[in-house]
Formats: structure tokens, C-alpha cells, sequence
DNA sequence: CTAGGTGCAAATCCTTTGCAAGATG
DNA sequence: CATCTTGCAAAGGATTTGCACCTAG
């Protein structure tokens, strides 16, 4: 439940906190902008402030509940953290999200952070794809 | 020299451009915000304004003379591209920036894309590493 | 000359912050 | 009740833009 989650990352158990939560977990592999949940949390009558969105995704980011991501060079998009690594790739026609995991891709950049004297710690990787004819 | 490639972009041949751009190409390999560059060359006695830079820049990246990177979330570094493609791995210590390129990665991206029924039109990766003890 | 370029300051966009009022444990 | 949260509006940082003046072709 999302009440444990929240209260884990040693934050109060607050409504904007689960709504946001809730939202996103019944949005696996989606993807938000701190605007789209601003707008669609009010659809869904539960009003809260841009502000308080932007704080609450901050605080879930750092505590490992949310990922946040930077496909477009503007806006970042956040979405739950399963616990399940994965990557992206981007339509740039359509704006379409497809999440991949690839062993030898992960396996590969190891090796390669490895072959430069370094640690592999983290990664960001987006391949920009076009359907194919 | 400078000048043909602004000709070529179909661009004016003006001081600020040519400053930029071999400015940018006497420092291949490293990366710098719109204010370092405004700042630098500010120290060389070549005082153009940070609007300037941006413009420039921006027209740059469009004619392929210059790569912008995002590996901090907030500000867009830049560097001359010299048309071969490269990847990143960012010291997360350091800050140190260390250029690679990996024949099987480029092929192995490509699968992936091509896996899911796409054609890789472009990529972006940063490795964040430390260096090994 | 004329189209395009520059510099400045103001505007814009996304995100963060200060603060008074309101919940939580 | 003490502390943490919220919402609003204002502030912030990076980048872009409007406009009068300037310069390359």
C-alpha cells in the first residue's frame, strides 16, 4: 500500500502524497511532467498545487519511489520506480515512450566504463527511433 | 578555416561567429555552457553578448557544426562537432568529462531499436562513473 | 544599399522558495 | 501541540525574443 511507501521515506502520510502516488502506481510506464499530473489529478477531482506536486516528486525521486527522466530538453517526465531497471526509447514522431532492458546492453556499458578505469554508477540512455516501413 | 563552414551554413561571416567557432574548435574534446564561453571570451578581449552566444550556438547546432549535451539537468554544455560520433562517461566526482566510442554499443543500439520494430535515428547516453580504487 | 546580425533589457518557461495557514502523528 | 505540509504568489535560473542600431555582402 502506499501509506507504508510514504511513511518509509520518513514522510507524513499526507492526501497530495498519496494521491500522487496511487496515481502513478495505477500508471506503471507512463510518463509525467509535473504539469500533466497538475491537470489530470484536477480531472480526477483531486486538486492539488503545481507547487506541492513539484515538492512531493522531489522528495519520492530522492527516496526511490519515482524516476524522473529528461526526454525532451525542457520538461522532465516522472514516472513510479518499480525497482525494475529499464531504458527508453522515444518515436520522435508520435512522442511515443517504449521501455526496453537489455542484459548485454548493461553488461556492455560495465565493460566499457571498466575499460576507462572507472566504476559504471549510473546511466542515462534514450534511443530516438522512428517506426520502421 | 572557420569562415567557409559559417559561409556554408548559409550563414553571415561575422566576428562573433568566427570567434565562437574557433574558439569551440581550438578546444575540441571539451564542453561549455553558453557562460563559460561568454565568460572565456570575455578573457581573450572578445566581448560578445551572452544573447549573442545562445543565437549562435543555436544556429550552430542546427548546421551540425556544434553539439549541445544536457549531462547536468540544468544548463546545456556545447562542443565543436568534428563529425565523429562519440559518447560521454561523466566523472560524478570530478565532473571530469571523458569521451569514448564503442563500435559494439552503436551496433548493439541498433538491434535493440531494430527489435522493436524501429529504426534508431539518433541516440543520447551518459555513463556516470567514479574512478576504481 | 538591404538583408541579416548584434546587444541590451525585458520576457518566457520550468522549477523552487518564503511564508502564513492547515494537517499529521 | 510541535512539526511537517500545503498553496499561493513571488523569486530564481537558463534561455529566448523584441527592437533599435550596426555590418557583411
Amino acid at each position: 500500500m502506499s501509506k507504508n511507501e510514504i511513511k518509509e521515506a520518513g514522510l507524513k502520510v499526507t492526501l497530495p502524497r498519496l494521491q500522487i502516488l496511487e496515481f502513478l502506481t495505477a500508471n506503471k510506464g507512463k510518463h509525467y511532467t509535473a504539469e500533466d499530473l497538475f491537470t489530470e489529478m484536477k480531472l480526477a477531482d483531486q486538486d492539488l498545487g503545481l507547487a506541492t506536486i513539484y515538492r512531493v516528486l522531489n522528495q519520492f525521486e530522492t527516496a526511490g519511489l519515482v524516476m524522473k527522466h529528461q526526454f525532451e530538453e525542457n520538461q522532465a517526465v516522472f514516472e513510479i520506480d518499480t525497482g525494475e531497471h529499464h531504458d527508453h526509447m522515444v518515436d520522435i514522431d508520435s512522442g511515443k515512450v517504449v521501455e526496453f532492458y537489455d542484459e548485454n546492453l548493461e553488461k556492455l556499458q560495465e565493460k566499457i566504463a571498466d575499460e576507462h578505469g572507472y566504476d559504471l554508477i549510473d546511466h542515462k540512455m534514450v534511443l530516438y527511433v522512428k517506426k520502421k516501413k
